[in-house]
DNA sequence: CTGTTAGCGCGTTCAC
DNA sequence: GTGAACGCGCTAACAG
């Protein structure tokens, strides 16, 4: 009955499907017991030279690797972390998303992810199944609502979240100063003359619009007329507002992100209107392309990548890794104004039809 | 002894932390065994309705949901594909995930992703260890050297390459025809006229930039010379490159990808070279940034999704999932060449430098 | 220091 | 149509 694994491929050998050798067949091959082999590997215990050279060398020639699914289901933990994101084409969620997988990397976890397509219904369930494969969850930008991330927090055992805060901060997060930077854009913006301005809205039901908004209200005056514009997270959906946007008779466009922005700039040109010569743009994030583009963008500066590395620490002292159990840490990164070349003074006369305005 | 988990759910309570519920506790608030739970759950035998309506009530009320790393030990598959990427920030490779997604996802399958970070050497490692986790791994634009491929090729049980193929097509793979592609624009540049242009090179151990070298070849003669550029694969790499493609004298440049021509178009218009007036600038794969920018860019188009979504088929059909060994299939992808607006017939003059050239 | 034993959560045999 | 028992690969507890 000692019919092993090497025996078996040898068999096989012509469908050349080498099976997974199993940590028994290391014990064998190396003399001694699947426990040796075990602390071996992971060093819990100490183990003479004599054998553990032994082991080594059968497990580099059978090319054996754990089985985490095993080890997972043992030790009651994958060493993962999920990673839900609304769109990983979006730039900005890709860096977010490198800023996780370093970080995690370093502790030895694996990122799994999960796209929901920007359909917030699909947030709760990419969750749940994602942390059934992960000791923890990082949901970047939520939009689902209030009630269903609270009730989502109690399934997930070790839930955080970029850029959203839930109810009374019980879940940690991560976010971005959203309100201080749309400020700073606002500010800009009526230091160079404009009283006019287009906001294009994201999403509505993402916390970031709602912060965005607040520092809307709060710079909007008399003097600094803001028409909200609906248009989305996504360069399609700014290319398709920008008409919209330049209806309103606005001197200058603040797009919801850079990311808008772009598709936007695109849609401006295809009108003919000249940025910003005819009418000022600005982004936020501050994405890598931003500075490709032309004209480079006026942005608020978002250090991404420290943003899922925050979220990482975050995962792992909320008692993922050791014991240490805080929960409720909300974390805010800072976001700071860039100046670039796609805003200026606004031009003498207001533009109410982009053809008129090229007129 | 029978100290089990109910019993430390309750202990731990204050912590809020929800235990996850297993099989058993299902059974025992259905007042069945385990089995008839197990049988509901995967429908693999007839159950009475009775009893599953009880069943199906635990489910929902304890949220239960099988723990899938016992499911992968039992069965010994996880139900996940591992994707290994250059760089998810790239939107060329952004999108090829999202076939791949997509694809798994309606068979059930969840993905996990790695990222290299455009490290060739990481690769190898990459996909050995997500080989730990799921049970096949499709390998995008793979930089390692032919050896390690077939070394990989045996220790991973269902890889599938895109955009590569190994040694006499061991690997599945599936391919764009970067040669016809290239072709495509080669042709379409002599036709405008063009007589001298510089080709901006990808990564050298990648597969594609070698087929791109035989259309190169086969075009290049002495009514068509090709000065090669050595650059990279990314919006940076195409901003550093683009001087150096100038100096050449082009009177076109030729982008190893769109990504690439991103970071070129912007060094054109910092040196005030115009596009495609100056000189005309071609990308390849057409990803959806390029309709966006100014000028649109002629490029080759490549359906990334769909790309995704054959390595998935050939990952399925490779017996990851039933049993129908059908190896080392190569498929290979269609290469339209699109015509916009950011190539046109050479200036009169030759533009040796681009200072001068504007002038 | 090392080997033997038990069991993590699940699905799939067997008996009933 | 249903329940009890076994084992997937691994490691933490015990024995020696």
């Amino acid at each position: 009955m000692w019919c092993n694994a090497a025996m078996d491929r040898v068999r096989t050998d012509a469908g050349a499907r080498p099976p997974r050798a199993t940590i028994i067949d290391v014990a064998r091959e190396a003399a001694v017991s699947p426990a040796t082999v075990s602390r071996v590997l992971t060093g819990t215990k100490p183990v003479s030279a004599d054998l553990e050279q032994r082991v080594r060398d059968a497990v580099n020639r059978l090319g054996y690797r754990p089985n985490p699914a095993a080890q997972g289901l043992l030790r009651g933990a994958t060493h993962a972390v999920g990673v839900v994101v609304p769109d990983v084409g979006n730039p900005y969620f890709a860096e977010v998303l490198k800023g996780v997988t370093n970080a995690a990397e370093e502790s030895d976890f694996r990122t799994l992810v999960a796209d929901t397509g920007e359909k917030g219904g699909a947030e709760h369930d990419a969750a749940l199944e994602l942390s059934r494969w992960a000791d923890g969850v990082v949901l970047c930008s939520p939009r689902m609502p209030q009630r269903e991330l609270a009730k989502l927090a109690q399934a997930v055992p070790h839930l955080v979240c970029v850029n959203r805060v839930g109810r009374g901060g019980q879940v940690p997060a991560v976010v971005v100063d959203f309100e201080a930077g749309m400020a700073g854009i606002c500010r800009h913006l009526r230091e160079l003359g404009h009283r006019r301005v287009a906001y294009l809205r994201g999403p509505a039901r993402a916390w970031s619009e709602r912060a965005r908004q607040r520092a809307l209200r709060a710079a909007s005056g008399p003097d600094f007329e803001v028409f909200q514009v609906p248009c989305g997270s996504s360069s399609v959906d700014g290319h398709r507002a920008a008409d919209a946007a330049l209806a309103t008779g606005a001197t200058a466009v603040m797009a919801f992100s850079d990311y808008v922005a772009l598709g936007v700039l695109a849609r401006f040109d295809e009108l003919g209107v000249s940025v910003p010569r005819d009418v000022s743009l600005t982004g936020f994030d501050d994405i890598a392309l931003s500075e490709l583009l032309r004209p480079r963008l006026t942005t608020v500066r978002v250090s991404k990548q420290d943003l899922g590395r925050r979220a990482w620490e975050l995962f792992a002292s909320s008692g993922a890794i050791d014991g240490a159990d805080e929960t409720g840490r909300v974390v805010t990164a800072s976001a700071e104004l860039i100046t670039r070349d796609s805003t200026a003074p606004p031009a003498g006369a207001i533009t109410p039809l982009p053809k008129t305005a090229k007129a």
